[in-house]
DNA sequence: TGCACTCAGTGCACGCTTGCACTTAGTGTA
DNA sequence: TACACTAAGTGCAAGCGTGCACTGAGTGCA
């Protein structure tokens, strides 16, 4: 962020974009992604069609952007953390740990019931969803290595790649037995049933296999 | 008003100037009317320096219009409540009892308050705040007269200007007293003393010099 | 199977905001 | 009295939003 403020035009082009994402965040919440057009998005997020497109080359672009946005503020929340975290000893021990940790207190039932209705209806034949999905991944993970990679310079790029991989990748079947038990919602009951789940991956995890 | 609602562009443009009114009789309200500059203006009503003047020729336009609103806020009042009277027999004195009953009801201490802000400061040196003063009644009164004769078809015209401009001068006159004896406070006290001036003038024009 | 309809996405022109450099008037001070 | 400063007001160009007509893909129905 730069030390000034940004020019009136510049504020206003990012309000307006922001506007988009929330209101696509606001649809997706109460009709699922495929409940909602670009007329709905548009008169939502108080613009007009065209801006829509201005922004964002399709729909899909959209829903990216709100996916994305949601997971960069968990990773802003681990990143807080981390930073008032004393370093530990460099090992993969002692990253996973800080990393486990850090899942453990960061809220993650809210993003998980918001990213259930970005992704409603997701199956196998629903090639812009399983895009979506992967792109999503794809980015999380390629940020959160390279905060790990920054906080840990001595640590090797391709344990921490691993790591990561197996850490997001899990929560991603969590996700999945988390959102069949409990209908995806964000109440007490669901926050005890993810504690749970939470727990058995990252001491699967930690343990490994052997 | 059109039956179908301004499109965006419309309703946007029409949106900031009014966002730069509302911010004209904030900051004179806190300040007075020398007391804010195009910037702070600008800032209140969360535009650019320059879009103020792309919807105002001057500060003074800015002032006039704000005046002018004050005014017909006033006015559509006493058209709504001249809409939910019966006609009376078209006498001018009829005519005088309504208008009068009208001004007994209609908050004026609230609208005069704000004036006195808008006109901080004026004296017989001040030729912007007279220019103002001079407009804004010439508009007032215009507007006033107008409606009435519309309202009272078979009145004579030059009658209905007398009338009116007796009683708009009378409030002219009204306000400067009620300013200095009350400090163009809106309180309980400042609205009985308001209510007898008003009083005393509507009895005063009423009964004539006979 | 062809037609009609809906909706995502697009190109283009225009309206309006904004940034910025500028002029001018007014004011204060040495 | 001259100079420096401030603030109102202005011209111009660029950025962005919007209106609108359009295309094409997908869908449903006779």
């Amino acid at each position: 962020m730069p030390a000034t403020q940004p020019d009136r035009r510049t504020a206003s082009k990012a309000a307006r974009r922001q506007a988009i994402i929330d209101a696509a965040l606001g649809l997706a919440r109460e009709h699922g992604r495929h409940g909602f057009s670009v007329d709905l998005l548009a008169q939502r997020a108080d613009v007009s069609r065209r801006t829509v497109f201005n922004h964002f080359s399709s729909l899909d672009d959209v829903l990216l952007a709100a996916h994305t946005q949601v997971m960069d503020v968990l990773i802003d929340d681990f990143d807080r953390r981390s930073a008032a975290t004393p370093v530990g000893d460099g090992s993969l021990a002692s990253v996973f740990d800080e990393l486990g940790a850090a899942l453990r207190v960061i809220d993650l039932v809210g993003p998980m019931a918001t990213l259930t209705h970005l992704l409603d209806g997701l199956d196998d034949d629903d090639e812009a969803g399983q895009r979506l999905v992967r792109e999503v991944m794809h980015r999380t993970t390629a940020r959160l290595a390279a905060d790990i990679a920054r906080r840990s310079p001595g640590a090797d790029e391709l344990d921490i790649d691993l790591l990561v991989h197996s850490l997001v990748g899990g929560l991603v079947v969590l996700h999945a037995h988390w959102s069949a038990r409990t209908g995806a919602a964000d109440d007490a009951a669901s926050r005890l049933v993810w504690a749970d789940l939470l727990d058995r991956l990252i001491t699967t995890v930690r343990n490994g296999y052997r």
